[in-house]
DNA sequence: GCCTCGATAGAAAGCGCTTTCTGTCTGAGA
DNA sequence: TCTCAGACAGAAAGCGCTTTCTATCGAGGC
């Protein structure tokens, strides 16, 4: 049989409320006594039957963090920011361990919520949601809802990426200023002479894909160059590659493309290297997010850097307490200009 | 307050056993009453407290799953395809449920140490332990007698991408073929004609870096061939950048870098390049795992690659029971070789 | 027509903790 | 010397499920 709460109790010669309290550290035990029940919780090889502790104190120490995409370093970086935060402000606290745990959604919105239910069904301490959202009413409302349960049963919810629900003060918001960051690039790219910019847009309905489109529009509009051709798809490789076919029969003049993230403008990168044009001679490309092969990239890729790390850890801050979500609402991440070899100005 | 099972079965006037067995779906159950009591469940919103289940059944729902470094893709492909594999598994069988949940050791001994027991607390369903590991006896031992407990407890232990411990006949293991694979790589630069190979490794005392290093001198000692210069550093993208500099001060007449990853390799790259070296003219790189973005590396990186996506969509299985673990001892999972553009024959 | 069996449903005993409510004992103050 | 606060420790009542072990009810079988 397993070692039990009472076993270790029984061993040290104290009760099981004692040992109970040892464990826990948040109730005056005379050191001797202490010593004694850690003794004999070491002796035993003794593990605290985590089900039945959640149940008896109505918490766990569970911590989700929803991610789209778990191969995608965009989350990997920010899960692992959050992970390693999380793991940090609980050794400062006496039997404050908690299993953060990252769940992959694949982008799917019945993922998410089946995970968000599960995470409830845990009674997760806290739940993280990283990332872009679908814009789809149905499943927003659903997801908010979900949230609210949670909130209400004392799960903490934090956004990092994604924007609140009008309406919902119960998480704590990080949101990602995608719409500066898509119009100083492209910003950029009309300073440097270029008229015909194709686009790789995301997946239509998410946040982040509407977000960053709104950017380079309104940088289109502010100069008064007509918008070029745009193509959607996933946030992958290939999607870039298939795209920028695309892109090229539709505008066969094009200067300039950018794409939606740095993966995407990867999969530019190879299609247009494949037709002979080189870059930024006959085409500059640019990314987004700026990722750490982005700098490897030759050229090395122009995009815009969003500090993942710096916003990880800050949700996982958030979802352990240990930082006062701002009053102020949802706090805006700036995002930063890169400038690098893959874009200079159109010829001629 | 919460919603409990007593409050569902009062509702569709039926006893909590029947609710329970409703929910669980492992006994009969009259059809009228089924319904019944799903509507009460549906209008109540009720979800199952999952720690008084947890305790009640001696089982959770929860599966582990431990990388090294979820940023790192190598991981985030395998435990993507793993969790993506639970989660098709689960679907198809009542009540299985599982929530798939990754953890980032980051490498640590202790923090691996630490995620193994609080999974153990929570009485998981199954581990998945990705990645080599330490070969410190020390942590070796620990892991395997945290493991031997798990298997005791119930707990499905998966090995993927890590030798088992021998002796250990609890685990189901997949192994990667990492000494064929570098020993192919390192076999095809000596039918090249290169005769001084540098080598980048990764961490010294992890699995992967030694079966790596020895397939790499396996073929260099088979063709009569000097070991170049090796370099040890972390898996990342500096590590390799750093240690070109080191590699070609030890031999400046070096014709050709093996890197332990391709992240590495990448690194590698753009020191090489940077030195006004080009690739691979003056001299190749190769890199392993062919991680997605190689091929768009310039020149395209020559590589080994694993099939990440196959053995954690299969680790997954195994950990859900849904895959019976071959007798005959660890599967061993091949690698293959992939030549792209990095490498060609040394000048001269 | 009586008995047995299969199909369902309920009663109730925990699962292993946490925590409130009670002590008990010591030392300090009067 | 007596009282009382303070510091610890124990008893016991759950937390919300699961799962035996029992009951009940028809339908056949003899």
């Amino acid at each position: 049989m397993t070692v039990t709460l009472a076993d270790v109790a029984a061993r040290a010669r104290v009760s099981p409320a004692t040992v109970s309290r040892v464990l826990n550290g948040n109730y005056p035990v005379a050191a001797s006594t202490r010593e004694r029940v850690l003794r004999a919780v070491d002796e035993l090889d003794y593990v605290l039957n985590g089900p039945a502790s959640s149940l008896a104190a109505a918490t766990s120490d569970l911590v989700g963090v929803l991610v789209n995409d778990i191969a995608d370093p965009f989350f990997g970086i920010m899960a692992s920011a959050a992970q390693g935060a999380i793991g940090e402000v609980a050794s400062g606290r006496a039997g404050g361990e908690k299993l953060a745990v990252v769940c992959n959604t694949g982008g799917s919105p019945a993922r998410e919520l089946t995970y968000l239910t599960l995470l409830q069904r845990q009674r997760a301490a806290a739940v993280i949601l990283m990332g872009g959202s679908l814009e789809d009413p149905e499943h927003l409302a659903a997801t908010a809802g979900k949230l609210a349960k949670l909130a209400e049963a004392g799960t903490r919810v934090v956004l990092c990426g994604r924007p609140p629900v009008p309406g919902d003060a119960n998480a704590a918001a990080l949101v990602f200023d995608n719409r500066t960051g898509a119009r100083l690039l492209t910003e950029h790219l009309l300073g440097l002479g270029h008229r015909r910019i194709g686009y790789v847009a995301g997946p239509a309905d998410r946040t982040t894909t509407r977000h960053r489109l709104e950017g380079h529009r309104a940088a289109l509009a502010a100069a008064g160059v007509a918008e070029g051709p745009t193509v959607h798809g996933p946030y992958d490789r290939e999607a870039g590659y298939r795209a920028t076919a695309e892109l090229l029969t539709r505008d066969p003049g094009l200067t300039a493309v950018v794409a939606a993230n740095d993966t995407v403008a990867l999969g530019v990168c190879a299609a247009l290297r494949e037709r002979g044009l080189s870059i930024p001679d006959d085409v500059s490309v640019a990314g987004f997010d700026d990722l750490p092969f982005s700098v490897d990239a030759v050229p090395a890729l122009t995009t815009v850097r969003l500090p993942l790390h710096d916003a990880g850890a800050r949700a996982g801050r958030l979802a352990m307490g240990a930082e006062e979500p701002p009053a102020g609402g949802p706090v805006t991440v700036p995002s930063e200009l890169v400038l690098r070899g893959s874009t200079a100005r159109p010829r001629d």
